[in-house]
DNA sequence: GCCGGACCATACTTGGGAGTATGGTCTCCG
DNA sequence: CGGAGACCATACTCCCAAGTATGGTCCGGC
C-alpha cells in the first residue's frame, strides 16, 4: 500500500503556506494543517522546535518565490516598458491572495514586515526602471511607482475595489505627462 | 472625593475606539478596557452583554464620526475643487489609525466590511464629485476617485510608504489629462 | 530476527481571553 | 434610617490553540 501519512518538513511548509494565503497567518494553526495533512500534532514538533520556526520558514519560502518572481520580470522577454508593465499587472492578480496575507501579516509581525519591505523595494526598483525607460525622470520614476504599487495594494483594504474597468486604464493614468 | 472609579456605558466604547485605533480590533479585549479604565470586568458586563454588542457600538460610533467628517467636506467653506481635494487628503492623515484599523478589521469581519463599504461609497462619491468641477465625465470621475482612495489606503499595508514628496504630486499625477 | 532511530498518535498541561455567579458598596429616595 | 437598585470586585468556568511527555510503529542495517 502507499507507504502510511508520512509527511517531510516542507510539506508542512507547504500546507501552511496554502493556509496563510486562503485564511491568513491567525488561520495557520497546528491542528488546522495536521488535520489537512492527515497526521497529527505529534508529527510537527517533530519537525519543527515550535509555531515560530515555521513562520519563518514561511518568510522564507515567500521570500524566495517573490524574488523569482521578480527576477523573472526584468528578464522578461520583451524589452517594451509598457508591456512589462503590464506584465507586473498581471502577476499582482495572480499572487494576490499570498500577497495580501503577507502585508495583512506584516501589520502586527516586525519580522513579516521586513520581509514585505524587502521584496517591494525590489520590485519597486523595478517598476521605476520601466518609468525611466519611459522617459520619466529617476525621481518622478519613484514616485510614480510607488503611487502605482500603493494603488494596486490599495485595493485589498476597499470593498467593491474591484472596479472591472480600473485596470484598464490605471495605467493610462498613471502614465500621463504633467503638462 | 472624587466619586469612585464608576464609568459609564460611552467611556467603555470610548476606551475601545482608542485601544482600536492603537492596537487593531483584537487589541480590544476586555481586561486591557478595564485596566485602562480602572475597572474589572463586572463593570463591562453590566453595561453590555458581550464583546460583540461592544463592537457594534464602535461600528456605530465610527460610521457616525466618518459621516460627520464627510459631510463636513461637503460643506466646506470653499468650493474650489482642487482645494477641496486636498482636504480630503488632509482628513485622511487625521483619521489614519483608526480608519486603517477598521480597514484591517474589515478583511475578517462582515459587519466591519459593511460599515467600510457604505463610509467608501459616500467618500468616493464626494471624490468624484469634485473631479467632475474638475471637468472629468462622470465615468472617469469615478474611476480616478477609487484610484486616489486606494492609492491612499494602499500606504498603510506598504512599509515606509511614506515618500514625504508623494502627497505633494499625488494630486497632479491624478488630475493630469489624458492626451 | 532484532535493534536503533525516524516518525507519529494519544493524552496530557498551560495560558489567555470570554463569559458567569454572586456578593459587596454607594446613593438616592421615601 | 432603611431598603432598592445601580454599579463594581472577586472568583470562578469554558474554550481554544500552543506546547510537552511518552509510548507506539515502521524500516533499514547488521
Amino acid at each position: 500500500m502507499t507507504t502510511r501519512a508520512r509527511v517531510a518538513r516542507r510539506d508542512w511548509i507547504e500546507a501552511a503556506y496554502q493556509e496563510l494565503a486562503g485564511a491568513g497567518e491567525r488561520g495557520v494553526t497546528i491542528n488546522a494543517l495536521a488535520a489537512r495533512l492527515g497526521v497529527t500534532k505529534g508529527s510537527f514538533y517533530w519537525h519543527f522546535t515550535d509555531r515560530p520556526e515555521l513562520m519563518r520558514a514561511l518568510l522564507d519560502r515567500w521570500a524566495h518565490e517573490r524574488t523569482d518572481e521578480v527576477l523573472a520580470l526584468s528578464l522578461g522577454s520583451t524589452t517594451e516598458p509598457r508591456e512589462r508593465l503590464r506584465r507586473i499587472q498581471a502577476l499582482g492578480r495572480e499572487v494576490a491572495p499570498i500577497d495580501r496575507a503577507m502585508r495583512l501579516w506584516a501589520q502586527h509581525e516586525p519580522a513579516a514586515e521586513e520581509a514585505v519591505r524587502h521584496a517591494d523595494r525590489a520590485l519597486l526598483g523595478h517598476i521605476a526602471a520601466c518609468l525611466e525607460d519611459l522617459g520619466f525622470g529617476a525621481e518622478e520614476a519613484r514616485l510614480r511607482a510607488l503611487l502605482m504599487l500603493r494603488a494596486w495594494v490599495g485595493g485589498y483594504l476597499i470593498p467593491d475595489g474591484s472596479d472591472p474597468g480600473l485596470y484598464d486604464t490605471t495605467l493610462d493614468i498613471l502614465l500621463a505627462r504633467p503638462r
